[in-house]
DNA sequence: ATGAAAGCGCTAACAG
DNA sequence: CTGTTAGCGCTTTCAT
């Protein structure tokens, strides 16, 4: 035995160690090399197969991914393609897509479109070079010419409703929206407003719906609509657009998180009291609708059912075709609709050392 | 020419479209598609090459990474290892990542260790195995066994100092935490606590080394200090932690955002009034300080500088070894520290339409 | 200017 | 139980 314990040879040729230099030192066939590895398709004799091993490890032997993609035509791998990376609620998606990939042994590349069709084409490419075996579309083209890849599984993971042979995911958001502006109602608000994004996903867009069901079913009139970019930005100017445009107003209800901390924002720096002077309450309910002040309340997105649902819709492609998968959205009540707020969900105080 | 305009001949074997499908249309040799593909090695007659063009959009022909990445043995990719994903501040560092090689036309390939060794093993490995040209590492244990795959140019980006060596990048993070307590002590602050997290970036941290050349530069006593994870629910319970601790806190630094909002949201709970009973600031200035009330001050570091840099000396590893690379932070002052907070930075109120 | 062909590292028949 | 080998799609040297 050589006595170089991890086996690299510094100052050497850079050539990565490959399967037949394993087989050499294993003094065995490349292809048992690979047997032991992939553990099929033939048994190896467990002494053998340890010898095998002993090489891989001395050699720091890891398998060429490429080179497996190419011989088997098929990676293992899932290619995402977002709109807006940046936006928590896709960042807190993409984490439990991620999460429910690897329980299924497969791993997510994912691309940023920036809003851009063209970002998005060269993405698709992209992917679609690297050989996924499914996509996963969170952006406002997907349903376009997502169509003509249809050799490719493809799954539209924020879809508010079904679309005739496509795969589909999303939250009941018409239900959801209704829910959360009814529970401002409750709150004895009348004149609620509407704070949202103009491209959105459906036409019209079911937070929209959701709202104005919520406010007929009591038999108030629409309030005043804001249609701003799904940005903090957007919500803040909104808030302010709308404060100046109907003083009336004793409530907002925004249709993504960021929008609402963006219009908590515009209302705190006014002086608006939330939720005595207006009441607030959005859609998402990300981590960082919980860390608001006042934390907001939410029509909270279920996005580990969501994102195993994605992910177990691609898996099957062959089988199903033209679901949807909705999953109900949970109100999350917090102070801004003047609800008593009991604290973060998720204490840690026991983390604590002070000095 | 056939009437099939988009090229793809439904119910049709799955079989990828290849180079010499192409060749084959184009009545050329695979050699030349090759040629048009990589504009070179040898020049292609224009005639010629726009045929294969032509054969390669009706059959909607996409070059097949893995096999190249094969035969080239690289893969103009880079892989990227994160701590935590779910941070906005390595959300942020990450889009930067992903822009500032594009640029320079490569990808990245991202994963995240969730703060764990073990699973931090296996994405190195998994990103060993796809052939990434380099490694870029924002996680604590990097620079533990990095250094056995000095075979793979490595630099890590979020580290506070030189590592002999070592590739490094990252922010003047002492200074920048002098400079902002410091400016806390001009509001006639006097007793500053520190939020800080345990098995952060150095030892010790320079962010505490920072707070405390603050005070001893101003002739005050180190305050309390706590410490928790390096998230919202950490700064949370450091927050009331602190505040029972010591009466006569009149300002807090935390060591990230994430605490600070954390801390913001106990105060704000307890009418603790920031800033005129408490100043806060913290480190980091991602987009999340900017919208949390009150708006935070910060020393806020300059990501898309970090992330240029991070890709360049990926690239000139080559002659370039154990250089470290490191970026002033910024002072932003918002109203969390007791300065006026002229509104959001760059506000977006044209985009708004009121119904 | 173009074609032929070797070979990147791996998998999976097929043959012992 | 293990060895031999063809070939995945591509790049590139060597011919022509």
């Amino acid at each position: 035995m050589a006595t170089s314990g991890s086996g690299h040879i510094p100052g050497e040729t850079r050539r990565s160690v490959t399967r037949s230099d394993v087989a050499k030192l294993a003094g065995v066939s490349s292809a048992v090399v690979s047997y032991v590895v992939n553990d099929g398709p033939r048994p190896v004799a467990e002494k053998t197969a340890k010898r095998v091993r002993d090489a891989m490890d001395k050699l720091g032997y890891v398998p060429n991914a490429s080179a497996r993609a190419l011989r088997r035509g098929k990676t293992e791998t899932l290619g995402l393609v977002i709109g807006d990376s940046l936006n928590p609620f896709f960042v807190q998606y993409t984490f439990e897509l991620v999460t429910a990939a690897a329980a299924r042994g497969k791993q997510i590349l994912i691309g940023d479109s920036r809003q851009s069709a063209s970002v998005e084409k060269g993405i698709v490419d992209e992917l679609v070079a690297r050989q996924v075996d499914g996509l996963l579309f969170a952006s406002p083209f997907a349903r376009h010419y997502a169509a003509e890849l249809l050799d490719i599984p493809t799954v539209l993971i924020d879809c508010p409703g079904p679309i005739p042979g496509r795969l589909t995911v999303g939250s009941a958001a018409e239900a959801g929206a209704e829910e959360v502006v009814t529970h401002l109602i409750s709150h004895g608000r009348t004149r609620v407003g509407l704070v949202i994004g103009d491209h959105g996903f459906g036409n019209p867009d079911p937070r929209e719906r959701g709202w104005r069901n919520a406010l007929a079913a009591a038999g108030l009139a629409a309030g005043p609509i804001a249609r701003v970019p799904f940005s903090r930005e957007g919500g803040y100017a909104a808030a302010k657009a709308l404060l100046c445009e109907d003083p009336s107003l004793d409530a907002l209800f925004a249709s993504n998180d960021l929008q609402a901390i963006g219009a908590l924002r515009a209302l705190n720096e006014r002086g608006v009291r939330v939720p005595e002077d207006l009441a607030v309450a959005s859609f998402d309910g990300t981590k960082e609708s919980e860390f608001s002040w006042p934390p907001l309340t939410v029509a909270q997105q279920q996005l580990s059912l969501l994102a195993a649902g994605a992910i177990d819709l691609l898996e099957d492609s062959e089988t199903t075709m033209g679901k949807h998968l909705e999953i109900d959205t949970i109100l999350v009540r917090r102070r801004s609709c003047g609800c008593d707020d009991g604290g973060i969900d998720h204490p840690s105080a026991d983390l604590v050392a002070v000095i």
